[in-house]
Order: C-alpha cells, then structure tokens, then sequence
RNA sequence: GGGAGUGUCGCAUAGCGGCAAUUGCACCUGACUGUAAAUCAGGCGACUUCGGUUUUCGCUGGUUCGAGUCCAGCCACUCCCA
C-alpha cells in the first residue's frame, strides 16, 4: 500500500490542491513539505499529534519534513483565538516554548543526518520591512477575495483585526520563502488552515511562476462536533508533567464508542486492516477492546512502552477489580498534616487535588461520592486514618493514592 | 470626531430598589450500564460547630434603612454616522 492510499484509508486527507501530483510527489519520496507551529505554550498538545504523526508517516515513506516554528508570529500573538486577546509572550518565552516543541518532537521525527529540519519563521519575518512587503507581497493579494476566503468570512460578524487580517500573508509568506531557500513544495495543515496555505501557493506562482501544493488533514472531531483533546481542565498534553500518562491514557480509554474507530485509524500506527476488522466486531465487549487498544498505542507512542504498560496495568487492576495500586496517581501526605494519624476527609481530598474546595468536597461526600479503602464514606467530618496505602476513590473513575511522606 | 447600545456564576440568558440572584448548555454526584451513549434524580460562590456566617452582578464613587437594579465618572466591547 502507498502512503498516499494509507492515508486516505486513514480518513486523514481533507483538502489537496491537485490531487494526482501530491500523490506521485509523497508515494515516490520526493516531497519536501512543512507543516507550522506556534510556540503559545511549552508543551505540544493532541491538537498537534497529528500533524507529527502526518510527518512521520510521511517521512518513513523518504520524504523530508520542515517543521516551521512560529517564532515570529507568536511574536505578535496568535489572534485565532477568538473570546481573548492572548497575552504578548515574550521573546524568552517563546524560545522557551520552542525548546520545549523541539524536544518533544524529536520523539517522532528522526531529524539526524538533515533527514528532517526545524526552522524559525521569526528568522526572516522580523527583519521585514513594512513598504517593501507591502509592495512585494501586499500587491499580489486581492482584498476582496481574502473576505470571500471561509476563515474571514465567519469573522466579519464578529469582528476582525488588521492584525488577524495579515496572518494569511504572513503564513503566505513563509511558505514562499521556504519554497525558496529549502525547495519545500508542499505545505500540510489542519482544515482550518486552508485558505491560509493556498495564498501560499498563489503567492508561488504569482511571483515565481512555480507550482507549489497545499494539503489539510481533517480536523479530529468527536460525534458531538468538538475538537478531541481538550478536557474541561483544558488540553490534553503531551509533557507527562502537565498531564500524567495514567490520565492521557484514561482520556483515550474513555472515548465515546462512536469515536474510536476514527482516533484508531487517524492516530494510532496500528495496521489499517487490523482497525478495519475490529470495526467489523464491535459489540459490546469489541469497544472495550478497540479503546484500551487505543490508549495503549497511543500512551505508548507519546510516553513509550514502559509508561503504557504501568497505566495500562493500572487501569486494569482498578477497573478489574483487582488490588494493584502500584501506579495509580498518587499524593504524599506529610505528617504535619496529620492529627493523632488521621485526617479531615475534605481537607483529604483537597490536599490530594481531587476538589477544588472544601464546599464541592462535601457535596461529593453528602452525595455519596466518596470512597475510601472501598467503603463509602458520607460523613463529612469524617477522619480518616491514614495507615500505609490509603486508596480514595472519587466518582465511579477517579482514583487515588495516599501515602504518608 | 458625533450618536445609540451592551458589560450578571465556564458559555449563553433572566432579573418592578429587599435574592446567592432566573433559565439553557457545560460540569459534578447518584441510579441504570460496558471505564460508552441515551435516560432519570440531585447538585453547581466560599466557610461552617449545619443553627448559620460571609463575598459576588465591568471599575470607582454617590443617593437610600436597603442597589445587580437609581445617579455620576471611568474602562472595555458592539453598532450607526463622519
């Protein structure tokens, strides 16, 4: 099978400017295409999985990936984000965060050998100069049809910013230039970037006269229409630090039985035929099945095997039933926290994260909630002694490890 | 520059001068389940010795026994005219 047809078995292609040409250029290994990313916080996010997982596929196959970091937009702000103005990041910031995406990326693209490079668009976007761009690039770009363009479209009513108006020819112009100074011919993005990356390749061809292809993936969405990979507490990242293997697994486990197929096949590297016979044998039992494949192969491919295994044990032993706490999540109580061994349970359960105050804490425990070592508890001024593993358990999934320190 | 309007618990939306403040979504808990969905029930500012206590309605002052509600100034956003 060609990468070409993959992914599109995949369900991962949404847009492609000329089909025919991107499918001979990536089968045939000789595409040199970019995708870009802005550095607005310091941990890559599931949003930005795909794009990685694009590239490597597309890497395996010989081609060579650019990944365009954007220092100089994040510079001005990434104004996409509709309700809030974001904050200026600092230049120390943004080289920070772009440390940090670096990192994190060359767990899935080899970039040795200059098999695959990362460039910073503030490298050429900070030195511009305002008449000269304008006169250079402004010219090529016809107002009227930018407002037709779908992106702006939505935002006429709402309200747009000169500042927000100019992403396309800045996003335009990296292309452009990268197309010149590294021979990319091929920019890939999600969907909502579409109309961004084709004023890249008519920026091409109107000043070059060259042909340069623009491809999107489809967007993750889950059957309700809303992105994957956002939680109420926010993203789910990639950084164990801000979110832990064992919760990035239970996000996946989780998934609604209509959305697992899809993230199988979009996500994971699991083989196409295997994804296509689990969907075949989904009753019951199959989607249980099919979600703790998808948690481990992506907790796997994101933290590596040993961490898939000890949340995939986890899971296991605290939904099976079963006793072993050994790497569930867990707080270190120090003494001075103790009265007598013993402590509050809704000062427990503050201290262990698990509720932000002590009004929701007692609601949960009035509710019946709350458990401790398997009884339930629904005293709120219960203490409760802390000896050895104390195992909380919040809801009908969360579950806790005490300690004392 | 001139005129009109809006700013309430994450989002949206009520609120004759006496309300911790309506309704929907989201969220949390319970029941039913498959760690799913749908459905039903309860909850949803904080603290509490469960009797209460206390802080909120863009910001700052004022009128009033009492203000989200009236007045003034400021700030932010939207719309119309130039």
């Amino acid at each position: 099978m060609t990468v070409f047809e993959e992914l599109e078995r995949r369900g991962l292609l949404a847009q492609l400017t000329d089909r025919e040409e991107i499918e001979e250029l990536i089968n045939a290994g000789k595409a040199t295409f970019y995708i870009g990313f802005d550095p607005t916080a310091d941990s890559l996010h599931v949003g930005h999985f795909m794009a990685l997982c694009l590239m490597k596929r597309l890497q395996m196959a010989g081609n060579k990936p650019i990944v365009l970091l954007g220092g100089g937009t994040g510079m001005i702000g990434d104004p996409s984000g509709k309700t809030d103005m974001r904050k200026m990041l600092t230049p120390e910031t943004i080289a920070h965060n772009i440390e940090c995406f670096k990192k994190q990326m060359s767990r899935f693209i080899d970039f040795s050998d200059n098999k695959a490079i990362a460039v910073n668009n503030a490298d050429w976007l900070m030195n511009l100069n305002y008449v000269e761009l304008l006169r250079e690039v402004g010219a090529q770009f016809s107002v009227n049809r930018m407002l037709t363009a779908e992106c702006y479209k939505q935002r006429m009513e709402r309200g747009l910013t000169f500042l927000e108006f100019n992403y396309m020819i800045m996003q335009s112009y990296d292309f452009y230039r990268l197309f010149q100074d590294y021979g990319c011919n091929m920019q890939f993005g999600g969907d909502d970037q579409w109309s961004n990356m084709l004023g890249g390749t008519e920026l091409i061809r109107r000043k070059l006269g060259k042909d340069a292809y623009a491809m999107t993936i489809t967007l993750l969405l889950n059957s309700e229409g809303k992105k994957m990979g956002k939680t109420e507490k926010g993203a789910v990242w990639l950084d164990p630090e801000k979110t832990s293997p064992y919760e990035f697994f239970q996000y996946w486990r989780n998934v609604a039985d209509a959305d697992v197929i899809k993230c199988l096949k979009m996500l994971t590297f699991e083989p196409i035929e295997k994804i296509e016979e689990m969907e075949q044998n989904l009753e019951g039992a199959g989607f249980n099945q099919a979600k703790e494949l998808l948690a481990y192969s992506l907790t796997e491919l994101v933290h590596g095997k040993e961490e898939a295994d000890k949340a995939l044990e986890a899971a296991r032993a605290v939904f099976g039933g079963g006793g072993n706490s050994a790497n569930m999540p867990s707080t270190e109580l120090t003494t001075d926290k103790l009265t007598d061994g013993a402590i509050n349970i809704l000062d427990l359960l503050v201290e262990c994260g698990l509720v932000p105050t002590k009004s929701e804490g007692r609601r949960n425990v009035q509710q019946g909630g709350i458990s401790i070592n398997n009884e339930k508890v629904t005293d709120p001024k219960a203490n409760i002694t802390i000896e050895g593993e104390v195992i909380i358990k919040k809801g009908k999934k969360i579950f806790h490890k005490v300690t004392i320190a």
